[in-house]
DNA sequence: ATTTATCTATTAGCGGTGTAATATTAACAC
DNA sequence: GTGTTAATATTACACCGCTAATAGATAAAT
C-alpha cells in the first residue's frame, strides 16, 4: 500500500557527491560534475545526468540553458541541507540530544587538538552562528 | 546493471525507530515494538514484523524463541551504530571537519547552556570516552 | 542536406525501505 | 479432533537511489 511518508531531506551517497560539487564550484555542468567525480570508476554520464534531473525535481537543483549546455546551480544552500540533515540525525538516533551527538563524534574520529580549538570556539558563540562568508540563499 | 556500493551503515526512519525500542529494553518482542512506537497512526503489525526480520537479515537483530513469540536482541550496539552512521555523514557532508559539524549543529538547535556545558565536558576528555554504563558489545 | 558530434530525454532494471494482506503454523480450549 | 487464537512466514507492491542503454534533438562540419 505504501503511505508516503517521505520529506526526508536525506541525499544518497552519489546525490551528495554532485550536491558537493555543485556548492563547492557555484554551478556546474553535468560534464563538470562528471570530471569533478572522476575517482577510479566513476558512473556514466548518463548516470550523473539523471541523477541531477532528480536532484532538481526534489527541488535542489535548477538549471538554466547555456549555448548547448544546462548549467546547474544549487536552490538549497549547503548550509542548509547540513542543518536539516543534522537535526535529522539528531533526533532519529540521538533522542535531540547533541552532547550525545558530539560524544560519537568525538569517539568516532580521534578529533585533533586544532579541530578541538576550532569546536570550542563555536562553542563560544553558543548557537547562532554564520559560516564564513556563505551566502544564505533562504 | 546496478554494481552495489553499499555497505552503508544506514538505518531507515522506521529502522531507527525499532532499533532505539530494541536498545532502550535491551530485548523486545514485535508486539513490545509496536505498542512503543503507538504514536497515532503506528505501522501494522505485519510492518514491524517484515522490519525487524529484515534488521534481522542484515545482522542488527537477533532472536531467541520464548513461549511461542520471538524475543529480539540487538547485535550491534547503539554507540556502534552511532558511530558509524556520525562518521559516515561527517566525510559524507561535511568534508571530515567535525567543527563544521557541530557548528551545523548549534544552527539547528539552540544549544542550551546546560548542554553546551556537557559538550564542553565531552571536549575535555578529547576523543575518548565512555559512554555512561553502556556495556558495548562488539 | 547529410553526416557527425554532443547534448538531453526516455526507459528499464536491481536492491532497499516501508507497507500490509494473506497464508501457515502451533498451542489452547472444548 | 475441530475451532479459535496468536504468533511467524510468504508474498506482493509502491517509491527511491543508482545504474546505464538507447532514443531523440540540435548544432557544427562538410
Amino acid at each position: 500500500m505504501a503511505t508516503r511518508q517521505q520529506s526526508d531531506i536525506r541525499l544518497g551517497k552519489l546525490e551528495s557527491k554532485i550536491m558537493n560539487i555543485v556548492w563547492d564550484r557555484g554551478k556546474a555542468t553535468v560534464h563538470d560534475v562528471r570530471d569533478a567525480i572522476a575517482t577510479g570508476k566513476s558512473p556514466a554520464y548518463c548516470t550523473i545526468l539523471t541523477m541531477m534531473r532528480n536532484l532538481e525535481g526534489k527541488g535542489y537543483l535548477a538549471h538554466e540553458v547555456d549555448d548547448r549546455a544546462y548549467v546547474y546551480r544549487a536552490t538549497v544552500s549547503q548550509r542548509q541541507a547540513r542543518r536539516s540533515i543534522v537535526g535529522e540525525l539528531l533526533e532519529r538516533l540521538f533522542e535531540g540530544s547533541p552532547a550525545a551527538l558530539v560524544n560519537s563524534l568525538i569517539e568516532h574520529k580521534q578529533v585533533s587538538p586544532k579541530e578541538l580549538k576550532d569546536i570550542r570556539k563555536i562553542l563560544k558563540k553558543g548557537g547562532y552562528n554564520d559560516e564564513s562568508g556563505n551566502n544564505e540563499c533562504g
